[in-house]
DNA sequence: CTGCCATTTTACCGGC
DNA sequence: GCCGGTAAAATGGCAG
């Protein structure tokens, strides 16, 4: 018998994979994946902080317009609460 | 005379413009353009929770893998502060 | 008839308490207590903005004063990651 | 004449004090007296943190609780700023 | 008075 | 479904 097939096997599998029984590549991909989309989130919050500036700069009260953007954010999800009630309803009624 | 002419130079400059001497359209357009932004951003979270989620059920522990998001988002923010010193170093030299 | 037997009835559930079923007292002792600690807060402040007055007075440059205290919290704020992240590790490796 | 008499002038003065001309047992105290303070702060913090957890769990709205003190931090600025206008005018009528 | 930094508040997400 | 803790947003304060 030669020495460690099984090792051998088990290494073939852990070509860039399972360290500790964990698929690293795998991981690796997801994290950066994670890390992608946060970037973008970022840079999104970035467009919005200028805009705020912009309008700060035009005159305008940016706290008063955090609020609208609130309320309108508010009423937008109570349109669509609203809808999935109406949803919910209209499928209870054919029963 | 043509008509309305009164009525004509006041429409003129509420054109798009000055209800109480605030200018509408340039305020709903920075709004819709903050609302766009942020649905973008909602929608990055959206895809970052799949991403998660795939990670569950591909067997990784969550929690750890923001643990280590979290740990490289610190190591880039040393550096970036690292680099933010030695300007500041720099400048004090001057001095 | 006695005088005002039903108003003595509501006084005594009143006695210091539930005004619209909320049990007046009891909350404005916790806001007291609150309102107290920030007022405490608030003079700490103080004392540290009159710090940075007398090393400003005394030739220091506050900026980089600031800078320095922000760095050792930095630094203290990572060791106690470390020993976050070296329980956490202890954990994972028990399963 | 002996080696540096002026260099051992300079470090009698030195002992535990300037290096590059800055008075750095000083600047210690200074950095040590406002990082304490921080920490006075942070205890604060903490305790309101429990006094609302505290009250939560005693079924208050916490997010009212805050508007409720914040409103009277601003009523008790309004107070602040009428007494020192008040005491501004009858400075003004003893002239 | 503007911009920046600290603190505070809000919203989210996973766990129980 | 709530609770706890963590990350993002927003407000407030301070220096320049």
């Amino acid at each position: 018998m030669e020495k460690e097939p099984k090792m051998d096997i088990i290494k073939e599998a852990d070509e860039k994979n399972d360290i500790g029984g964990i698929a690293v590549e795998r991981l690796r991909s997801l994290v950066e994946r994670v890390e992608h989309l946060e970037e973008e989130k970022k840079a999104l919050s970035s467009d919005i902080k200028d805009i705020f500036a912009e309008a700060k700069s035009a005159g305008f009260d940016v706290k008063i317009m955090r609020e609208i953007i609130r309320l309108r954010r508010m009423n937008a999800a109570d349109r669509d609460e609203r809808e999935y009630l109406l949803d919910l309803y209209k499928k209870a009624i054919d029963l």
